[in-house]
DNA sequence: TGTACATCAGTGAACGCGCGTTCACTGATGTAC
DNA sequence: TGTACATCAGTGAACGCGCGTTCACTGATGTAC
């Protein structure tokens, strides 16, 4: 909390307005966000929300960075805890967070992977940073296990020219030399964890699938370790 | 086209309300439906709509009924031609079918498979037989697989209580006795496959990501194949 | 320490817009005798 | 075959609502001399 009163005010109200547009995310979901609503639980007239938001647009980048940041960081938290040498574990553990805060935090969740907001997209130089922090732990994961020797790679061979290009670029983004065949697997654990997750938020698996256990999730994250290769514990 | 002229126009306006309705999906997004929209592309005043469709929501209603059975169809019509045998070639097919169509119908997909629409549940009666069409492909490959001894059943032994529970619903809905293991797989095979198609359909890997080649996709398959203890070819 | 000025948060009215839904109606199409 | 009635598609006006955004303004907070 530093610099003038004025300048803490301003950073107190920025907070204030990416709490309540989380809220009305939750409520009433992202094509619903309303800066009018907004202003009207900020306590202030719609007008007065321009001072710190320049278009309704704006402030769904702001719920979006908001978010993967959120999700980053609980993340992250999840990792600190674990030798850098359990690379089953990190993983599991990373699969464990992003459950949780998926479950914590659905609306958001469903903002950033439940497909896009009619008529908006989200501008590039500000989201691709916080946007891939969860996937840059991944591969950070499989890089680890792979520089020991313990990552299985699995005999598929060189990608595709059209897909080799991507992969490159993927390795130039991360700083990482994983070979095409572990990037491979790699993507297939990063959308398998994500789709699995989606499914449970989202309801696929009907009214009827038991919300209190994790047993079904846990067995997928198992699986999933196996798919990218990782050692057995 | 059968039955008296009124019938006819009323079955043919029923129609080009859904045909009309998808365009909006495509154009505006689900949040954004509105009658108003479809009864001016329809050339016909607002209210008119009112003949055909009780209230905006029943409209979603159609839309996702019409969805789930355009995606439905496109499977089957992929299963058709494959013989009962080639239980590989059939969870490959299913899966070039889903992402085929997601591809041609992104807005219906996230329709279906996005976030739920906000202020909007899906009445369960007229939903669940047609979203269930998938996955009771999937299940039947499965069985069949299992049946002609050919499935591998993972060491996995029984599921916790609260699980089994669901299992037990589920072989009773879908008509099965496949064990607890195989559900189990079967569950992350099917979330996993439509989370990589999710992640391709929405954008996850990137503005770079190749747009004209399945080669990454084929791959996930094989894996996801795997994981389902289909044999290989 | 005091004064003149600049910055900035918030006000309130207004713009033009589209929405879902209801209602009494007109006129054409179908049906029963 | 013709007539009386019922059904139904579509009209047009109206209801009350919320939205994003602009604009000239007031008054308080900060800054330079």
């Amino acid at each position: 909390m530093a610099g003038t009163p004025r300048e803490r005010a301003r950073a107190r109200t920025m907070q204030e307005i990416t709490r309540i547009g989380r809220q009305h995310l939750t409520d009433y979901g992202a094509a619903a966000l309303s800066l009018r609503a907004v202003a009207r639980d900020l306590g202030v007239v719609s007008s007065a929300v321009y001072r710190y938001v320049r278009s309704r647009d704006e402030l769904l980048t702001l719920l979006v960075v908001d978010g993967y940041n959120e999700l980053g960081d609980a993340v992250d938290a999840a990792l600190a805890e674990m030798p850098r040498d359990a690379y089953r574990a990190r993983f599991v553990a990373v699969g464990r967070a992003v459950r949780g805060w998926a479950f914590a935090e659905p609306a958001t969740y469903a903002l950033l992977f439940g497909g896009p907001v009619p008529g908006y997209r989200a501008p590039d130089d500000q989201t691709v940073v916080p946007g891939t922090r969860v996937v840059s732990s991944l591969i950070g994961i499989g890089a680890d296990a792979h520089r020991a020797g313990l990552l299985a790679v699995p005999p598929d061979g060189e990608a595709p020219p059209a897909l080799r290009t991507w992969f490159d670029g993927v390795r130039h983004q991360f700083g990482t030399d994983l070979p095409d065949a572990v990037l491979t697997r790699g993507v297939l654990s990063w959308a398998g964890l994500f789709g699995c997750v989606s499914f449970e938020v989202f309801g696929q698996y009907g009214a009827d699938f038991p919300s209190r256990t994790d047993a079904m999730f846990e067995q997928q994250l198992q699986v999933l370790a196996d798919d990218l290769g990782l050692p057995r514990g």
